[in-house]
DNA sequence: AAAAAGTTTGACCAAATGGTTAAATATATC
DNA sequence: GATATATTTAACCATTTGGTCAAACTTTTT
């Protein structure tokens, strides 16, 4: 009983999960979900009350495992450059298995961004608990840089070549989707090169 | 009559603009469109026979401007880091004009990413002519960084921070929307700071 | 000024969609 | 094995939504 159900909850968020995130809340259909789910409509309704509630539960998973990696990367004693690399790797991979990821975020964000917050807390994502450690660590290997820019260049630099495929590929790589995915994986190490270079100027001569 | 008609068309198209960049596709709705526009619904279907037609038109225009605006700087004929400094300004602008803009681009992408190849014709953007003129500015420089690295972490950095404004703004300002706005301003010149610096790494030393 | 052509509107329609409900089926409890 | 409880289904509903149409109104043409 607690097994089988188990077992049709999961497979409802499952499906409810690929569909969220590749439609979006909007674009996303209740019938396809539960077609998705190899269930009836009506069961959708029965485990999760409503389309909203279905995607909360979605959505919060989702955010509770993105801010948990990036809580234990930043929070590492360890040098800059290590948490770079951590951080390149862990996320490259993390959006090559989810493609539709970074726009399901950005698209959610922008048509609720007054849920945010409390989505945070939900997913019991603190800021101030990895941007400090950074801060600290910035400032005792002597880089003058903003840790703001530092932690934003770095997320742009990951997140943004992922969100933007389609384009991507076609401006640079003619619409080759195999040379794509070798060049995502080719700037786990160009980008750590990239913000190491870059570091280099910010270091505090004496 | 052509005047009056020009001036509905127009004022369809740009309560349609708003719309669609701000819900998106799925999002948006038709009766809004009207209503912004100040106009009967009925009207809409007369002069953009369809929704997805209408969305055509808008998205076509809103391309060209993008690509035109990048092919100008792209070939402009510069030292490699005042097209930089260039294409911060402009993209820094057009954006905090135009908040929604990356979401709905990568919105669409997502959801039809085929038709991207046509859209780029419609907007007569080709990727080559601004690629190849950037990869012979970097030679002539002496920076051996591979040309697409240079161009994708550049737009990464411009672009992402305001796609992703409502996780940013929490996350770095705590919400404070005009210390975020300032910070991205002051992106303008960090960013060049922070792409100077890194291309001092790649230097062909001799 | 009459006819023709273009523009605007309100009423209406069919399809899609999130959601409900009562009955049927399976499962657990006694 | 009977009763109670939980799960699943099919039929149905109300609302929303993109879209149509004929009539009314304007403007242009003759």
């Amino acid at each position: 009983m607690t097994e089988k159900e188990k077992h049709t909850e999961e497979k409802i968020a499952e499906a409810a999960r690929e569909v969220f995130i590749e439609k979006g809340m909007d674009g996303a259909r209740m019938q396809e979900i539960a077609d998705k789910a190899g269930i009836n409509k009506s069961l959708l309704h029965y485990y999760f009350r409503s389309k909203e509630k279905l995607f909360n539960f979605v959505l919060s998973k989702i955010m509770s495992i993105i801010g948990s990696r990036l809580g234990v990367i930043m929070q590492e004693d360890v040098a800059i450059i290590d948490k770079v690399k951590a951080f390149v790797d862990l996320y490259t991979d993390l959006l090559l298995k989810n493609p539709f990821l970074p726009n399901f975020i950005f698209n959610e964000i922008t048509r609720n961004p007054d849920g945010l917050i409390d989505r945070f807390s939900t997913a019991n994502i603190k800021p101030g608990e990895f941007i400090k450690p950074l801060e600290r660590q910035l400032k005792k290997e002597g880089y003058s840089i903003n840790p703001h820019d530092f932690v934003l260049n770095l997320l742009s630099m990951v997140i943004f070549p992922v969100a933007g495929r389609p384009i991507i590929q076609i401006l640079l790589f003619e619409g080759d989707s195999s040379a794509y995915k070798k060049y995502i994986v080719s700037r786990k190490e160009s980008i750590v090169t990239y913000v190491m270079y870059a570091l280099e100027g910010y270091r505090i001569k004496q």
